[in-house]
DNA sequence: GTAGGGTTAG
């Protein structure tokens, strides 16, 4: 059986040394005999570096680092010296190209070697800050390569060490080398090791065993008597929340007896991860009663839950939370904020949030393209894509996907192909997965079935069976009924209790009024114990969620919405509306069929709405699966006869229907 | 000389 403290304890080595190798270009490769410690290279001017400048050493960018490094050498050109602005050139972001910070950092090694400072026995401090300069960089094997050199290594050393490991991804590495840790003398784990190492084991939860390893961990955290860290704990946190172990969260939050803001943050990101939105909201509500001012973070959080379950309400009470208590901007809670109004369907919010946001950086730009394209602006999600580049940020490849997304929505099949055959030669960024995934959605959704199909064979992944699904949904669509036949056949072969395969299928079947095997097909589903997910939809009134099932009579006032929904329904056919029964999935006659769409979830909630709410305000209502195609029909005439704006959420993108048409044109 | 939490796709 696995002992995880056996597992932690156990004989592992760290990894043999690698062979000594050339230190970074050095720019002063000419002069490089090693100089003792304050033997100062010679230099143009001798200005005395000012509290101002070395105060901007440790605390911006890495261009004015650079430049208050160029003063301090030529001032004070000593070890320590060299140590504070090797934390300068850290504290930028890592970047995969070699950054300004990588080239500082790099000429800065190449300046210590040079004035033999790296000679020296007791050069610890120094080493260790260009290690962890280096790890900084992502780069953990030349850190590691520093850290092989060194003569001493304090726990400074070891932990700086281990997070380079972790934080880029090479959990086993950094593991190894916190067992090794533990075998010397003189240095132990301590309140830094951890949280290194668990970020590490949070996010590569590939190969292995995680909830084991983080387990382990959490008994060595235990065992060092520092699990009533707050720094330790908040780590421990995040760890098995990425890891889904909520109960483990719980234990560690509710052990931690803390008032620290970044433990009541990571709990909330904690219950957001694991899908218990209202957790996170009740926790949110006891940390205010604690006193305990939120941060950016915790509104990022409750931003993402508000627009995740479309509460607008909620997240406009939130969002004024936010703006009595945050002063400074932050990009990340305010994409946030951008994509919750988008997920609540408030598109002009966003764009409001969007422009009036000081720092735009490549995510707002991705989140609004997106948002745009969701809500069937594919011309401004191009505009936005063109101002973006010309304001000199980078597309990635999530903003290319956007784009291709907005396009595929649309149904502009042609501009989607041609974005994407040029993405690589124009951008600069190779199709990946997800790309061909959309490229061949966009294709099969707009009834290029055959070519869709052929892209799938030519393209260099593997199709997983998601987008089969995608493909099969279309084939349901267009009525491909032999290629709809083989990729179900398949599907049934790799997933026998996926019941969407069989509801896609049956699908295909009940369109081209074939009963018997859509009946086949569902007795099979019964006798095989497979369920589908059953559709509901809800409205936000009157700060309550009020959801509905298919036929669903549960709601306390159910009955006048029903004679509401009969008396729309009576308007509708009067201005035009005619049942479209081929949506339809049973084999009753065609009354029956024509009973069975009346009392669709999202026609009830339509009906809800327009009885609790003011003649003429909009409703905003959601779907957990894709919107029926009659009563997408049935909603134009809805918007035609109450003169109400609709805007309707599925679990694809949305629809805003208005004086009897729908922004989709009829196309999604 | 070292540390924890948040945002974009499908």
């Amino acid at each position: 059986m696995f002992c995880p403290l056996v597992w932690l304890c156990s004989a592992g080595s760290l990894p043999s040394p690698m062979p000594p190798i050339p230190l970074p270009p050095t720019p002063c490769a000419a002069d490089s005999t090693p100089r003792p410690a304050g033997d100062a290279v010679p230099h143009r001017s001798r200005k005395p570096i000012t509290r101002r400048q070395r105060c901007r050493i440790t605390t911006t960018s890495s261009s004015s680092a650079l430049y208050a490094a160029r003063v301090l050498i030529a001032d004070a050109p000593t070890p320590r010296a060299f140590s504070a602005l090797f934390k300068a050139a850290s504290s930028s972001s890592p970047s995969p190209s070699p950054s300004p910070s990588q080239s500082l950092g790099a000429q800065l090694h190449a300046q210590a070697v040079v004035r033999g400072f790296l000679g020296d026995v007791d050069n610890t401090i120094l080493s260790t800050a260009i290690l962890n300069f280096y790890a900084s960089c992502r780069e953990p094997d030349l850190a590691r390569r520093v850290f092989d050199r060194m003569a001493r290594r304090s726990a400074v050393t070891w932990n700086a060490l281990i997070k380079g490991y972790a934080q880029a991804g090479r959990r086993d590495e950094a593991l190894a080398l916190f067992r090794c840790m533990r075998r010397q003398d003189g240095v132990a784990p301590d309140k830094y090791t951890f949280p290194a190492l668990l970020s590490g084991i949070g996010r590569n939860r590939s190969g292995g065993c995680v909830q084991e390893l983080g387990a382990a961990v959490h008994a060595q955290v235990v065992k060092s008597g520092l699990d009533k860290d707050p720094f330790v704990g908040a780590s421990l946190l995040s760890m098995y929340a990425a890891t889904g172990a909520l109960e483990d969260v719980k234990a560690v939050f509710d052990d931690m007896d803390t008032l620290d803001p970044v433990v009541w943050s990571s709990m909330i990101s904690a219950y957001v991860n694991c899908k218990e939105e209202e957790a996170a909201l009740l926790t949110f509500y006891k940390m205010l009663c604690q006193d305990i001012t939120p941060r950016q973070f915790v509104y990022s959080s409750l931003f993402a839950i508000c627009g995740s379950m479309s509460m607008l309400e909620m997240g406009r009470q939130v969002h004024a939370h936010s703006l009595k208590n945050i002063t400074d901007n932050d990009a990340a809670m305010t994409n946030a904020l951008l994509t919750m109004y988008s997920d609540c369907g408030c598109i002009d919010d966003a764009w409001r949030v969007f422009d009036s946001n000081d720092i735009v950086d490549v995510i707002s730009y991705n989140s609004m393209i997106l948002a745009l394209g969701q809500h069937a602006h594919p011309k401004e999600a191009v505009e936005l894509f063109k101002r973006m580049k010309f304001s000199g940020l980078i597309p990635d490849e999530v903003t290319l996907l956007n784009l291709l997304s907005a396009f595929n929505h649309a149904g502009l099949v042609h501009e989607g192909l041609h974005l994407f055959n040029s993405m690589l030669d124009i951008e600069g960024i190779k199709p990946s997965y997800q790309h061909y995934a959309c490229v061949i959605d966009m294709l099969a959704r707009s009834g290029e079935i055959e070519e869709s199909m052929k892209t799938i064979k030519e393209m260099p992944f593997e199709a997983e069976t998601p987008l089969w699904r995608i493909v099969l949904g279309a084939c349901s669509k267009h009525g491909d009924i032999e290629t709809g036949m083989k990729i179900a056949e398949m599907l049934f072969e790799k997933e026998p209790y996926e019941p969407t395969n069989y509801i896609l299928l049956g699908n295909i079947y009940a369109r081209l009024g074939r009963w018997t095997e859509t009946e086949n097909i569902r007795s099979l589903m019964e006798k095989s114990g497979i369920d589908g997910d059953d559709a509901f939809s809800w409205i936000e009134m009157g700060q309550r969620t009020h959801r509905f099932g298919v036929d669903d009579r549960a709601h306390p006032i159910s009955e006048e919405i029903y004679r509401n929904l009969d008396r729309l329904m009576g308007s509708i056919k009067a201005a035009g509306y005619v049942p479209d029964t081929s949506f339809a999935t049973h084999s009753t006659g065609k009354n029956r069929r024509e009973e069975s769409l009346r009392y669709h979830c999202e026609k009830l909630a339509f009906a809800f709405g327009d009885l609790a709410s003011p003649s003429g305000d909009t409703l905003r209502i959601m779907k957990n699966l894709r919107v029926c195609g009659d009563c997408h029909s049935a909603y134009k005439y809805f918007s035609l006869v109450t003169g109400r704006k609709i805007v309707l959420r599925d679990n694809h993108r949305f629809h805003h229907f208005y004086k009897g048409a729908c922004s989709c044109r009829d196309y999604w």
